[in-house]
DNA sequence: GCATCCTTGACAATGATTCTCATTCTCAGT
DNA sequence: ACTGAGAATGAGAATCATTGTCAAGGATGC
């Protein structure tokens, strides 16, 4: 270990810089998931020159972070979203598309009793509801 | 042709072919999910000489007509099931990628009561819970 | 100012998945 | 059993999201 190290120092993350804070904006800008390429669309849009591969940096970096949430369409693209405080679960319709944000506390209490019961620690976990929605049933 | 009786033979499933057995009988061959690329070797191994497209092509179908439970790793490659009789969840180490199963009648009351208050139906949902196993803690 | 490191953008490379199309096979009707 | 229509297959090309490469630009510390 290097004695120049700041232990929790920059704790805030990576270094701000004006294609970051485009990316960050465009996400908050919308309040719902969007690819990454829908967010270089977005700010090409905008007039921003911003490259693809930075996009794709950025959301990873800042997913890492845990800054943003990420999430995968049926088809796989990865989908992003500024993170929220509040952690919760998405009720995805698998016709139309529309999402609802469920908490679960229940869901949130079983998981670390299973999880403390076989000796795991440090937990995460995703879960997702895929149904048909009450439009989409009857159309 | 026999003359025994096949309730659902060709009522709503599509047609038997060797390739498309062969694709199921691999699948019923390991209890975990396995990529589409993953069953093609498998087949391959076994002698198979069945196509790529073929396998991408029979697990679609056989996703679409609920045969196969169909996920997403980590990466957004698809990943394969057979249809299991005993709905479970992972409990997956992050560290040494341990795995251990588990049932949650909780968390699927759950999710069918919160789907309910919604208006959805035809239900399906993934849980997966990451964590760091007792032993990776340790060491 | 200068050296160093981080970040960016353009483009190539990768890899899973899908598409195309000629060939082969199945099934139903005769 | 024979045959025709349409479905299924296999090989390879095509697609497309994502990641890697690398040279150039910009910030930070001395």
């Amino acid at each position: 270990m290097t004695s120049t190290e700041h232990p929790a120092d920059h704790a805030d993350g990576p270094r701000t810089t004006p294609q970051r804070q485009a990316v960050l904006d465009a996400l908050n800008g919308v309040d719902d998931f969007r690819s990454a390429q829908e967010v270089h669309e977005l700010l090409a849009g905008a007039g921003s020159g911003i490259g693809l591969a930075t996009v794709y940096r950025t959301l990873a970096l800042y997913a890492d972070h845990g800054l943003v949430d990420v999430l995968r369409r049926e088809d796989g693209e990865a989908i992003y979203r500024r993170c929220s405080e509040t952690h919760h679960h998405h009720l995805v319709c698998r016709s139309c598309g529309a999402t609802v944000e469920v908490e679960g506390p229940a869901v949130e209490r079983w998981t670390s009793a299973i999880a403390a019961e076989h000796g795991f620690s440090d937990l995460a976990h995703t879960l997702e509801i895929v149904g048909t929605c009450a439009d989409c049933r009857l159309r």
